[in-house]
DNA sequence: ACACCAATTTAGGTTAACCTAATTAGGAAT
DNA sequence: ATTCCTAATTAGGTTAACCTAAATTGGTGT
């Protein structure tokens, strides 16, 4: 089944945090999201029943192999679009609200232009 | 206030159904957005409220000028996204599906720095 | 005038993602 | 051992956008 944008965001989140902090609690999550931390329980709950982490009660957060699959694919789509951004010079911290937003909704054949037309125009 | 996407979605929609049709219905904007009837009802009463339509029960629709300002506004950046994956030779079918997910969610700089993109590669 | 039909509305769900307020758990400090 | 604090959970809403099933309406044909 696939995935909503929100999840998408959490995964990304978590696989952030843990490469920046070492470790991943609901509160850093819920800062992050600038969401309260019941959301976060819930959402967590949700990721770990689809397989896409692991958490126990009131533990570290950690994703499986699969999650950070779908984390990295996200982020992937982010670094590309920000460049592509970047190309018709919008502002750096524009581009990258932007394309937090843009990320979750292209389709993976544009996402493959993108990166083509990035990589031609950056010789 | 601000308007939700679909809010948006709709408000493109019954501007294109009039230029095509002539008139606007329910049935219209359920078939072209691939909803039911009743969610067709209950946007419309909103956005009526609101003051971007004019509905009057069992009646045509039809924009007022804010609404349609709107309408136009997404349409504007509908077309300015789809040029830029023209640009980036995204197949015509796919890019306008994306640019109809796009066109709710960049922020006016950077529909700017796409237009102007636009044009200076188009020469 | 009546009966029928297609379009619409009403009524009453569902789901995802959020929230606040109140409770619980576990670790640190006295 | 008790207290205290912070983090997390639970319980119980809310909102937006959808749905199905049933009732209503307005126009058309006989």
């Amino acid at each position: 089944m696939r995935l909503s944008r929100r999840a998408e965001d959490y995964l990304r989140i978590i696989y952030e945090i843990k490469r920046d902090k070492g470790y991943v609690r609901i509160k850093d999550i819920a800062l992050a999201l600038n969401v309260k931390p019941p959301s976060v329980t819930e959402m967590v709950h949700k990721l770990s029943k689809m397989g896409l982490l692991i958490y126990e009660k009131r533990a570290y957060i950690s994703l499986t192999e699969e999650g950070e699959k779908i984390a990295r694919n996200i982020k992937d789509r982010h670094e590309a679009i920000v460049k592509l951004l970047e190309i018709m010079e919008v502002p750096p911290e524009v581009a990258r609200k932007d394309a937090h937003r843009i990320e979750h909704i292209i389709s993976i054949e544009t996402l493959e232009c993108i990166k083509n037309f990035v990589r031609k125009v950056r010789t």
